[in-house]
DNA sequence: GGATGAAATGAAAACGTTGTCATTAAAAAT
DNA sequence: ATTTTTAATGACAACGTTTTCATTTCATCC
């Protein structure tokens, strides 16, 4: 392969030369400059990426950790995240984590060797943090920028983007109640996870606040995280002949699950039963009936993380973001 | 950062000997083993994977290009991949190309410089290789190699799994016969790829094979390759008033958004208009009314892409595929 | 006991980049 | 004409790994 070496050589300067040329930061004669650039075109140089990041001691990609690729969340944020990415010159590595501890514990350490620049956590899964404190302490130490989206891991030493779940527990009760529902169902993933908890807690004192009664039989906590544990959850309520009249979904693929379990009890969505879920527009408006949605509002996500990558100053903060309720009617 | 070096000098031997400790394939004494690995343990060492990198010339990644990560097959697709690579030890870096040639163009330009071992490239979409001639050529002068699946690539040098898009034309037109369907529909992405080029193919000799007659008008080209297109393209057919008692659609996403469309307009899936899509089973079962599925098989296709990496010798030939229908009743 | 071979280890080079420091050449000021 | 300043360039080091080649140590055999 040819490298600057080759390019010095062939222009009959010295390699320093060549790098000047290529960085433009520093003084160069227009004669030399177009030299260089010619011998560049001849003999087909490319930079190579090993050497700039042996150099520099980090890679120009960032990992890019998800619970499930597949979730609609999760490969929207992965979208537009590669994209914002891109124009700041950074590659993404993916990482699907499968809601596992274990994988994420792995991942981690894998990135201690990989020199990225940043490592992007988007779940909001309920991992044990604790477990992972002396791999976290490493990857600080080597300077690789650690940012949560899905839940608040200030604690834990990450930079978080979160959503105000006690705003979007509120606004979907309030919907909900505006359309006439009074048992409303919570269903979500078991999860303990910061971002669990407190989407729970909102459903509670939203209740609270409306004047509804709390009902443990309308909380349903799947260890299925996609369609087909809404379409239990629903279907077992039903034939449990536990009355609801709404479900507030933790993802648009338990939801949509959920709608297809009504569906087969013929129930009419949202007439009999109003549904929420929580994703983007694509999947949601797209299903008939047409679902709500908790939207997380990715680009805006994606903005926040790009900004905190940018500036080498880091606000420990957690970065709270709304969620916007789109209706499906 | 703790390095060879540091490691060797606190064991008192040379980096040679460090190396061949980690690596374990000549001979060690147990004793100067045991030294190194205690220093290693002490130091907290961890290969560098730049420094591997810098001297193997290569990265332990594959790049990833896919046309939409946001779409059903490709994300099922990543995630199968993804697990079916760190088997063997490598990383993904994704690409989504947003379906650009424009992006194709410089993804495979940035792979040049960043020696990853090997670009697949996942997608259907009609891209003008012969553009990308000397890229490619680059590419394969450079041991990284080149895979596609989504359509036949071998031309253009790239190892190719592809579907039998012959076969899974007429399995569908004859399931859809076998329903009582006589008008048929084709609903795909404005494409002159070869895949879709094949697949339209497909559809037509099946028409001929079954004694149906073909009609323009029940061939629907999209530029939106989501459910929107589906939605519009089914929309437009009803406001003509083209008669059609099923649709063969290039996508489940574009199937989801057909479907809404029927069931805005008050039809009735399967009974009224029968569809089947194409790609995995997840989101096309808990759609109500359900969908019937071409299921490109993910796991097949990972196993193929895997065993194609780990060999060094290349057969070229191109690996065919069936596609297994999934029918929703 | 000296020659032979095998096992264990060390020294050094190579990969490709960029930045520091030193040097030369040219222009400006005295 | 000599000094001072500035622009342009070159030589070389450093990053962390692996591998080749050379060397040492030790056991084995005649």
């Amino acid at each position: 392969m040819v490298s600057v070496v080759d390019v010095a050589r062939y222009a009959g300067v010295s390699q320093a030369t060549v790098s000047r040329v290529l960085s433009g930061k520093t003084f160069v004669t227009e004669a030399t400059r177009t030299r260089v650039m010619e011998a560049i075109e001849i003999l087909g140089y490319q930079p190579s990426s090993i050497g700039k990041a042996l150099r520099s001691g980090q890679i120009d990609s960032v990992a890019f950790l998800v619970s499930d690729i597949e979730q609609g969340w999760y490969s929207t944020l992965a979208k537009q995240l590669h994209t914002a990415l891109g124009e700041i010159g950074l590659d993404m590595l993916l990482f699907d984590l499968e809601h596992s501890q274990k994988r994420l514990l792995q991942v981690l350490r894998h990135c201690q060797s990989l020199h990225v620049r940043a490592l992007i956590l988007s779940s909001s899964d309920p991992f044990n943090f604790a477990d992972m404190r002396s791999e976290i302490a490493n990857l600080q130490q080597r300077n690789i920028r650690l940012i949560s989206t899905g839940q608040d891991l200030t604690e834990a030493g990450f930079v978080s983007i979160i959503h105000d779940e006690q705003q979007a527990g509120h606004q979907a009760i309030a919907h909900l109640l505006a359309r006439g529902c009074r048992k409303i169902a919570y269903l979500n993933r078991v999860s303990h996870s910061i971002a669990g908890q407190k989407r729970f807690q909102a459903y509670r004192s939203a209740l609270a606040a409306y004047g509804l009664e709390y009902d443990d039989a309308l909380v349903w906590s799947e260890p299925a995280f996609r369609f087909e544990g809404g379409y239990r959850s629903a279907s077992d309520a039903l034939a449990k002949g536990i009355k609801f009249d709404a479900i507030l979904a933790g993802t648009d693929e338990l939801a949509t699950g959920a709608l297809a379990a009504l569906t087969d009890a013929g129930l009419r969505v949202p007439d009999d039963v109003a549904l929420i879920g929580f994703g983007d527009l694509s999947l949601s408006s797209y299903i008939r009936p047409a679902l709500s949605t908790l939207s997380g509002e990715a680009p805006e996500v994606c903005r926040h993380v790009v900004e905190c990558l940018g500036h080498s100053e880091i606000d420990v903060r957690p970065i709270s973001r709304r969620l916007i309720l789109r209706t499906s009617a």
